[in-house]
DNA sequence: GCTCATTGTTACCTATGCTCACAATGAACT
DNA sequence: AGTTCATTGTGAGCATAGGTAACAATGAGC
């Protein structure tokens, strides 16, 4: 079947399902009760597969954002004792950012958080049907097979 | 390949996929200069394919975010002359939303901005893999295999 | 009549990200 | 040395998108 419009269609329905997403992520998080934002549960995953304490600058292109919005991120993470800001001592310009014991504990929160949240969205879908899909948002987003996580 | 928690990956994907889809669809809408946000974009496309002028209400429900998410809208796409509110008279209670002819011309524009846009994020994929990526994004959003455009 | 549901809106609040400007620092080149 | 330029993070402020809670106007059921 064809529409007029197949591709802006497939646009909107990724606006839709993302919304969904959105939310539904948002409702886990909150029923946990961690105190953390979608946000700020990717910068800790981010920063969870990282090997040394990446700095500012890394976690703003990793996230592609602009550097400005990690900072708003690890304020509220830092406040909320998740991570630490260490002065690099080789370059003074740098901040390295160090998940905190606090951090790490959230993070086992989180992935189950965010497994439960992914079930929910992708129960209409069969094992395989979320390997095609999986493979096509690679696609989408780059050439790479695997994510960051 | 399998990952250690392969859900968790695709809602990852997903989230990030649709940041870059929010911020190409924000651009080409910014390029074409017709002072409309994504949001009002979507809404002027859901009116365009209404039947007769639909309640506040009824937006809400299609566009999936509370009626109060509407009212700023509408308060957007009326005060650039796009849509116009209109009274019931069968309800006073309710409002209809019209299209204005200037808000039909603009979503000519819109068409054309969303096309170019589709047409940079889908870049990647070949046209089967397009129809293959819609039918699962279909099943994922409902049952339903037509989407609102 | 009185009560209750519907409808849209006023008045906030949150989350996310952006730009712009700037201070501190480091690097490169006279 | 000094001067200039690039890097790095952040303060200030804005825009978008959405949400809650309270409310006034209206309609519907009794």
């Amino acid at each position: 079947m064809t529409t007029p419009d197949p591709d802006g269609l497939l646009a909107e329905q990724l606006l839709r399902l993302t919304r969904r997403v959105h939310r539904i992520q948002k409702r886990h998080l909150e029923h946990r009760d961690l105190g953390i934002t979608p946000a700020q549960s990717r910068l800790l995953r981010t920063l969870a597969h990282w090997g040394s304490p990446p700095r500012m600058a890394d976690l703003a292109e990793r996230l592609e954002v602009v550097p400005r919005a990690v900072t708003t991120l690890v304020d509220g993470l830092e406040a909320s004792g998740k991570v630490r800001r260490v002065p690099d001592p080789a370059n003074r310009r740098v901040i390295r950012i160090e998940l905190t014991d606090d951090g790490r504990g959230a993070l086992r929160e989180l992935r189950a958080a965010r497994r439960s949240a992914a079930e929910e969205i992708l129960a209409p879908l069969t094992g395989d049907q979320r390997e095609t899909l999986g493979g096509l948002l690679n696609t989408l987003i780059d050439g790479t097979p695997a994510g960051p996580c």
